[in-house]
DNA sequence: TATGTTTTGTTGCTATGGCTACAGATTAAT
DNA sequence: ATTAATCTGTAGCCATAGCAACAAAACATA
């Protein structure tokens, strides 16, 4: 298969993914022949980047998906996000100072994925110097906002204990739903995972809170009952 | 005075901040024409940005120091960072698409900072073409820099145990020099911020850690007695 | 050298929250 | 409709780490 067949076949997935965002689908090749991918395909298993390797390409999910792990200093891998088609990793090394990879990413199943240098993105052809420029900015708009998320990451993290977390999380939600009764979108176990506890104990902390009167829930469905004593509670 | 007289005077210090890194002193007065950025002094406890407020501007600070602040919904404050001359504030919020301050920010002593736009710095005009792409990328770096300062940050915070944080940083920072044998940057008071635990307990468990030969120290100056067995209490 | 200030180490007490294990609900699958 | 799988709530036990309070060491200043 030749390389614009090759384009032509994930054009739909490259359309979606955010560094082409704003991008026509009759640019996008004109862009991907400056760009000069690679597509590469993977086994199950097999290593797409490992992590302290140098950099050497920002990399977008074609077809399977990948998982990004993290390997501690104990030699220890914990899954730290899964990629789908049209989502893209080495997003946050590609334009860092450090040229190396900050974690592994290995193929969860068989999967490609197209690989394209960071100098490629930044850099200026004759022909596309306007598509660059919407690059780059689609680029510093992506790493804006996952530097925004991972602030608010380690807001959560650092309140120390388990109620300042919960009334910190449900106050968020009230807030953003505008509602006192709203539905969480992440279950018992997602959510012990995103406070960074286990649980049973962020069980139990719900159930006191709804002891006190202070909360009323059942499975999903939530209803901040008193926000004044909730507010007091964040920095207990 | 003037407006150019104003620029002229803080110079050397915008040179000195990442936005304009790469550039010229000849360049920068060219750019500021440009830019047309405000430069805006205040009192002490003066406040330069509210949280959750219409984000509308990235900051530099020329002269004095402030302090971002975050207010959590019980409305305490809590330090976050305190930023002198030539540092930047704003920098996420700028280019993501939440347009408001995540953070707020308050003159630490009286003080005076440049706002600009961040479509002035994306935005192209005909004689800075070039200059503007520069901006472009230093800007994507400070953002990708931060990102993964963040990420690092996250990594720390997410270790539950006193003992694992104690040796994932002493292993870091056994790699970073390449030797056994290094100083501390940190008094212990920033040490256990950073890690988020108390000081008294991170003394104690270091001096557990002395007591059973893994490591050795004196004050800032540390020694890493046995590299494996620390690995294998990463994630204790 | 003497004095004050900051930093560091140490200890006992205690609350918090992790862990395991299980039971009851709920959802999915056949 | 029945079974299987997953999710949620609960309880007891106990290790971890926070807190307060103090002593000792290091550093700063006169």
């Amino acid at each position: 298969m030749s390389e614009n067949n090759l384009y032509s076949k994930y054009q739909s997935i490259l359309l979606k993914s955010m560094l082409f965002k704003n991008i026509e689908a009759g640019d996008l090749n004109v862009m991907l022949s400056c760009l000069k991918p690679k597509i590469v395909s993977f086994k199950r298993n097999d290593f797409l980047a490992i992590e302290g390797e140098y950099f050497d390409g920002l990399g977008i999910v074609l077809a399977g998906s990948v998982a990004i792990v993290k390997e501690n200093a104990a030699g220890n891998r914990v899954i730290m996000d899964i990629l789908s088609t049209s989502n893209m990793f080495g997003e946050i090394a590609a334009f860092s100072n450090k040229g190396i990879w900050p974690a592994t990413v290995i193929a969860q199943e068989a999967c490609t994925a197209l690989f394209m240098s960071p100098q490629k993105i930044i850099g200026t052809c004759e022909n596309s110097c306007r598509w660059h420029k919407l690059l780059i900015l689609n680029m510093l708009s992506i790493v804006s906002n996952k530097a925004l998320m991972l602030n608010r990451k380690v807001q959560y993290l650092t309140i120390k204990s388990m109620r300042g977390k919960i009334c910190t999380y449900l106050l968020e939600q009230y807030k953003d739903s505008g509602n006192k009764t709203f539905m969480l979108s992440m279950k018992r176990n997602e959510l012990a995972d995103f406070l960074n506890v286990s649980r049973p104990s962020m069980s139990r902390e719900l159930s006191r809170m709804k002891e006190e009167g202070l909360i009323d829930f059942h499975l999903s469905s939530f209803q901040i009952k008193d926000v004044e004593t909730l507010k007091t509670q964040i920095d207990i």
